[in-house]
DNA sequence: CACTTGTCAATACATATGTATATACAGATG
DNA sequence: CATCTGTATATACATATGTATTGACAAGTG
């Protein structure tokens, strides 16, 4: 009847009431385990998950109050995760040689990690409830802004100039991510070719850069 | 009990049987009558479509296997329009000022021409059955090779050295392709200052891809 | 004309889905 | 201890879905 929904943070575990059986954590690796090349998490039923949970249909409302809310979640574990590579990519960006194929590596290989999270974003941007599109948003506007400063950051350093490093940003996001999301389902030596050809784009984008900033 | 499909070209008409009340074309406008901006051809319940058709449930049988066919049948039509955007982008990019720009335009434009056909075809890249997918990806191929010809053209033509012209088409395409379809959602502001990155972006590109092959 | 063939609609069924309702349990609080 | 509260389950219902079956109808063919 209550239809408040409860935000258990693991610190106030104090709190009257039965443990739950399942956290939302756990909730959100089935949803995940669910997930295929072929079925996008919007699609999957409340009952699928409950299913694969291991929990009654219903229980499912403890803790989202449907599936895009789960699926909002999951793109933001997914961004929580992208951030940490995003800062491995940035260090090695900044270290001497092989900068920009070594942070574009780290792309791919995040890939694998993080338990298909990065995977899922990927494969979500395009569809999905207003809210998703929203979350996986933010995350590319993260990403750009990430990119933009260290973009900034070498045109100081440097003295290196660069035509619109914003532009230059969304341009580098935007590849990397539509190439990451092709990515998913290759095989090794695919991605590698993969990775190769993206280190090349990239390159372009900041030759092309510099040389129409110093043009002008 | 007959499962034979059949494949009712509009040339032999002249066979026994009852005429369709409803054509495969039609069936297609009623699935894209369908999809929004939440919801994916792929989500569609057939069902659904034979609603929106004004026929009975079972009739789709008569016209295609499932949805996924229809998805499918709806690419393959999307294609078709964009060969047509293609062929237009390219006598713009060949005529002298702005070429670049123009063809983007051009592009940007298709998405509310062709009946949402090259929209839907933008948003159902990562989803959707393998057939799907594939059927997406011939169309992204085709795009790629014709971007391919005609930078070798250009090279041919006007001397102009561009470093690995494949990577350079690929990384145009994906990157219009992306932008693309987060702009069919956008007011026209919004979209003329999408455009105008795009176009930059472009440039960047063969910009550096220039460079890059002079240096060597 | 009777006959064949492709298409249609109507009915029906097994299955799936989201969720309302009611009830049971566990643990903290008084 | 009794009480309260958050959580979990089971049952149930209205609705939706894919499709099997059946029979009607239309348009050609002999």
């Amino acid at each position: 009847m209550r239809l408040i929904r409860k935000k258990n943070k693991d610190v106030e575990q104090d709190k009257p009431g039965r443990k739950p059986a399942v956290s939302e954590q756990e909730l959100m690796e089935a949803a995940v385990r669910l997930v295929d090349s072929t079925r996008s998490v919007s699609s999957l039923s409340l009952r699928e998950i409950a299913r694969e949970a291991g929990i009654a249909p219903n229980s499912f409302y403890r803790h989202f109050r449907d599936v895009d809310e789960l699926a909002v979640a999951l793109i933001d574990r997914a961004g929580r995760g992208l951030r940490g590579t995003i800062r491995e990519a940035r260090q090695r960006l900044k270290s001497d040689r092989g900068g920009v194929r070594s942070s574009v590596e780290v792309f791919m290989e995040a890939l694998d990690d993080d338990q298909k999270y990065l995977k899922i974003l990927l494969r979500e941007i395009s569809i999905g409830s207003d809210a998703f599109r929203n979350a996986v948003d933010r995350e590319l506007n993260y990403f750009e802004e990430e990119l933009n400063d260290e973009l900034l950051r070498v045109v100081e350093a440097t003295g290196q100039q660069i035509h619109q490093p914003r532009v230059v940003a969304k341009a580098i996001t935007r590849l990397v991510f539509t190439l990451g999301a092709s990515a998913a389902n290759m095989n090794m030596q695919q991605r590698s070719d993969l990775t190769e050809e993206t280190v090349t784009m990239v390159r372009m984008i900041i030759v092309g850069a510099n040389i129409i900033a110093k043009r002008k």
